[in-house]
DNA sequence: CTCAAACTATTGGGGCAAGTT
DNA sequence: AACTTGCCCCAATAGTTTGAG
């Protein structure tokens, strides 16, 4: 299948609403394929492949009757993912492709650059038509309290409670034989050796087959630091960088799963009581090892709670120790890739009122390239500033039709934290904030110190917002 | 058979590090 | 020094499909 007819398959998916439907036609021309459309498709959505380029040039050629893809083609985005071509160079090679290729075919090329088809499928949907296609990397999220029904929990026998680490998440997969191997929650393995201390600790102590789950964090002369200044670390350490003088990475472990579940789509029907006993199996032969040597690995904070009520007093005293939050989990829970109404995350959500300043554009390669993406925000002495999401697309509507009536308002939005400044005098910022709705009741925003304030209380009042 | 829940894809937020101009 | 990109941390919505009652 050439790329002008690939291009065209997927037109036609995009046409078509059903999600079973695209599926069907994906599956169509796989059984018509010659290998292009695989080749096409995988390097659009392989999870490990970028290629370091965004703002693509346009295609200038008038030529009609230009190329399809050939080696020259798929040499240019290897070499683009390879970054043998970057900066300028990939840009002048990607307009010489664009212009040598026919119009449809330059298309195709930008939406594999831009790793997104724009026709209603993903690497989930490859997957199903064509076992292995692309790399999926399996992950159980939790749910939030308002899509559970806590109250049928058996509380009784207890439910675990565990600090929500503030961290970068970590797979360390252990296949019987093999060494230990960490990776993102994308699926970017780490570097050989880049924990080494972490490595050999799980290699001598810990049963292998199995993937653990856990968070890692970076200790500075003993000191955790905060999420930022560790994951900034941890980043450069994943990119082949080194831990700084005095610093080395901390893993707090919670799961355990046997390597066989971990597929698309897998379960493990173990419950989660067992698997947090067998990890705690491995912690106390680590312990015993170690002796009064402080561990690299440790089990996640977990206590047992006999209540809502009383899993809200634990989720308020890490909040005091500045914690993010809790995850409680049934004790019965099975591990299944996907979110699990099982596990449930507790984390503060703090509403305030900020005044909208300005209207900030959508992604420029996306659907709403040419309309409003999010609200400028501040606080009313403006040292605070951040950008809130539209919400919904009758906001968006709104926003569009008249952004004079938007423009200086009063709106309410929902945030997880205030992120301070990094530079001396600049601005603070939300983390995580969430638009509620606009105010015409009230003429003027928040200060910085009446949101500070309105954390301190929402943080003293917590139990408060336990469900009843 | 109907309606709610589950699932999939898409859009949006913040910070930091590294590469390029 | 400024700008872009990638990759961590994530929340919410829209629409389709599934499955419980």
């Amino acid at each position: 299948m050439n790329s002008n007819k690939i291009f065209a398959l997927i037109e036609k998916i995009a046409s078509v609403s059903g999600k079973k439907e695209k599926e069907s036609l994906l599956k169509g021309g796989v059984e018509a394929d010659d290998g292009t459309l695989a080749r096409v498709l995988e390097r659009a959505y392989n999870p490990l492949y970028s290629y370091g380029v965004r703002s693509l040039p346009a295609r200038a050629a008038a030529n009609p009757d230009g190329a399809v893809f050939d080696s020259l083609t798929f040499a240019v985005i290897d070499n683009l993912r390879e970054r043998i071509l970057s900066g300028n160079a990939a840009i002048a090679a990607l307009q010489t492709e664009f212009d040598r290729l026919s119009a449809d075919s330059a298309e195709l090329l930008r939406r594999v650059v831009l790793k997104d088809m724009r026709a209603g499928f993903s690497d989930s949907t490859m997957n199903k038509v064509r076992k292995g296609w692309v790399p999926e990397f399996p992950y159980m999220r939790c749910s939030l309290p308002k899509h559970v029904k806590l109250h049928e929990w058996d509380w009784v026998n207890g439910v675990l409670s565990q600090e929500k680490a503030d961290g970068m998440f970590f797979n360390i997969d252990m296949p019987i034989g093999e060494g230990v191997q960490f990776k993102t929650r994308q699926g970017t393995p780490a570097p050989e050796g880049c924990f080494p201390e972490v490595e050999r600790q799980l290699g001598t102590y810990f049963t292998p087959g199995f993937q653990r789950h856990g968070e890692m964090l970076v200790e500075r002369h003993g000191q955790i630091l905060p999420r930022e200044e560790g994951n900034g670390i941890l980043n450069s350490v994943l990119q082949g960088g080194a831990f700084g003088p005095g610093e080395r990475p901390l893993l707090k472990l919670w799961d355990e799963v046997p390597l066989a579940c971990i597929v698309p789509k897998g379960r493990s029907e173990k419950p989660y009581s067992a698997r947090l006993a067998g990890l705690i199996t491995c912690l106390t032969r680590l312990k015993a090892e170690l002796g009064d040597a402080p561990p690299a690995i440790e089990l996640i904070e977990t206590k047992m709670v006999f209540s809502i009520q009383e899993a809200y007093a634990h989720y308020a005293a890490l909040l005091a120790q500045g914690k993010e939050g809790t995850i409680i989990k049934k004790r019965s829970a099975a591990w299944l890739d996907g979110t699990s109404k099982e596990q449930v995350k507790l984390k503060l959500a703090v509403p305030f009122e900020l005044r909208v300043k300005e209207l900030v554009p959508g992604d420029a390669n996306g659907k709403n390239a040419n309309r409003t993406g999010s609200l400028r925000c501040a606080s009313e002495d403006a040292l605070l500033v951040v950008d809130v999401s539209i919400r919904g697309e009758a906001m968006r509507d709104d926003v569009d039709g008249d952004p004079g009536k938007w423009i200086d308002s009063i709106v309410t939005i929902e945030a997880n934290g205030v992120m301070k400044p990094k530079k001396e005098g600049g601005l603070h910022s939300a983390f995580l904030p969430v638009f509620l709705e606009r105010r015409l009741d009230k003429t003027t925003a928040n200060t910085l110190a009446e949101i500070f304030d309105q954390f301190d209380n929402a943080i003293k009042n917590i139990a408060d917002l336990a469900p009843v």
